[in-house]
DNA sequence: TTGAAAGCGGTACCAT
DNA sequence: ATGGTACCGCTTTCAA
């Protein structure tokens, strides 16, 4: 049983060719079994032979190879980047390859932190992927996408914030974040409300539209948002909060949950009474918001249909001349616990 | 600029056969301008016209029919299971594809969810890929690491709990954690001592070899240890916590943080005292343990040098014959607070 | 029922 | 300083 062979270094690759030779058939028989091709019949014993031959060598088929051959791979790409995703996008992704891969997709995701748009988008074209699938936090413009569907791309995809002239967009509006937020916190009554700004690297992408959102909400209503810089630090919290009597507000939409559990810490260490004198709200709805003293409110959201989206995907690689589509994906809704 | 090319669907992709065309040169010119060889002097103002030609065409060189010409690829892969990755892991990989990147080469996530072993070895092996680095959660098994090296890969590395015979061992020895962890309270006078044990799927290659190492360490000093199954729900910790005092445990090492603030939490709800009646340690020193009261005793965990493995795996490509490299990455340390 | 051969997009040797 | 061309591994007509 696989006693590693201890083989001088350079062992060569075996192809359809060795496995040919081995089964006494040519290079296209072995395709034809491989394959299962239907249009042509092939006697019994033959095919026995070329998949015994084929196991014995331990033949692995080249997808370069095919794929060069066939002009067209079936390889979905989709670039990640230097954001630490959280649970709910890696739960989309996850729902989202699995759909994929019933498709007969390969899905492969392309690590595209540290360069520059153009240099991934002409990375990502090497590839020849028959779709990209664009997460929120990575930037596609215009002439990024007229370089992939010309390098064979027959669907791109964005997942942003805002739709990309070219492209599909499957649109994660978070302005819906800041705005359901700050809609919570107009119909209890407050009326100064600060935004978290994590200070991270990586999270403007997020963190703007939120705070547009939460503005958009504010204005109509006479309410004022006040951006907060906040470091995920315990000093950083500290002294945000330190300073909290002489910001007047009255309620603070937090970012995320964690950036909440953070501050709601800091401000109850500073003698601040949640929800009594600040309301804190957060957004994700961790389980463990739950666990806090008081009960942290929160935004819950979610993605809606990663498998229709598999589906989305398939009908463009077949249909490409569709017009782009735009269509909303996230699902916000303000909980309502005890910190508000 | 890029006004949007309404062709009429069918827009074919330039390739360097194109470029030669339009430059009036041969395409072998054209491979040498464009790859900078050094072997060949090519004139400036030819130079010249074929770059400009390409960038006219918006050419993209086509990775598979390169790798396939060369006989091989630069390609990193890097399957990834269904196990959520936590921040810990998410670093360590950014770093290592940052590193293997700055060599030159391309690395991509390959989503296993879903496919039995050997399937996603094959699936893998399709790929040509000149190096595999399998995370904690994937198994590989020796066949599969013979599959792999067969159809190219010059290095195959694991970072589960166990090397796998063939394959160069970046050992992530999890028993360290819970040894890290039960040491930290044998010190601090417990006896009896709860493990508690996801019943998330996905998370046993963990949480089996914690309970191990917490079971080697526990043994020698006449401790005892209970294992204790618990969800990543509100109810099941309440149920724990509900029949505490029967189980006679004057301490609990949670798996991780997170579960530990849970059941922390219900601990505290049920009246238990913490550290009094029974000290609580976690895993992973999340910021949001040093926020609750009492702050989470934790065991800090560090992975040592991912820098230095993107230059290991470099050097296995380049001389294959080495033997197995076992390493080990894992550095652990418990961190007291004031949970324990 | 099977085989011979062309060709996918690049690269690199050998001529010119 | 350039061009012609064989070849990488695989699929798919077309012939036999």
């Amino acid at each position: 049983m696989s006693q590693l062979p201890k083989q001088p270094a350079e062992v060569s690759v075996p192809t359809s060719a060795d496995v040919a030779r081995l089964a006494g058939v040519s290079r296209a028989t072995v395709s034809y079994v491989l394959n299962n091709n239907a249009t042509v019949r092939i006697s019994e014993p033959t095919r026995h032979r070329v998949r015994e031959a084929a196991t014995q060598l331990g033949y692995v088929p080249h997808a370069a190879a095919r794929s060069l051959r066939a002009g067209h791979s079936r390889l979905v790409l989709l670039p990640s980047g230097h954001i630490p995703a959280g649970p709910l996008h890696q739960h989309f992704f996850q729902e989202l390859q699995a759909g994929l891969r019933r498709l007969d997709y390969t899905v492969v995701q392309y690590g595209s932190a540290g360069l520059a748009d153009d240099e991934a988008v002409r990375a990502w074209a090497e590839l020849r992927p028959v779709a990209v699938v664009v997460p929120p936090g990575i930037t596609l413009t215009p002439h990024g996408t007229e370089i992939l569907t010309r390098s064979g791309a027959k669907a791109v995809i964005t997942l942003g914030p805002e739709p990309v002239a070219g492209a599909h967009g499957l649109v994660m509006d978070q302005r819906q974040v800041g705005a359901s937020a700050v809609g919570h916190l107009l119909v209890r009554g407050r009326r100064r409300i600060g935004v978290v700004m994590p200070r991270e690297a990586g999270l403007t992408p997020f963190s703007e539209p939120r705070l547009a959102g939460a503005r958009q909400t504010a204005e109509p209503a006479g309410a004022h948002i006040s951006p907060l810089p906040l470091h995920y630090e315990e000093e950083s919290a500290a002294e945000l909060a330190h300073r909290w009597p002489e910001l007047g507000l009255d309620a603070v939409f937090a970012y995320n949950d964690e950036y909440a559990m953070l501050l709601m810490r800091a401000l109850q260490d500073a003698g601040v009474a949640i929800p009594g004198d600040t309301a804190v709200v957060g957004a994700d709805d961790l389980l463990l918001g739950r666990l806090l003293r008081p009960r942290l409110s929160t935004v819950r959201m979610e993605l809606a249909m990663p498998d229709p989206l598999a589906e989305t995907i398939d009908r463009l690689v077949h249909h490409p001349g569709t017009a782009p589509v735009h269509h909303d994906l996230l699902r916000t809704s303000a909980v309502h616990r005890e910190s508000s």
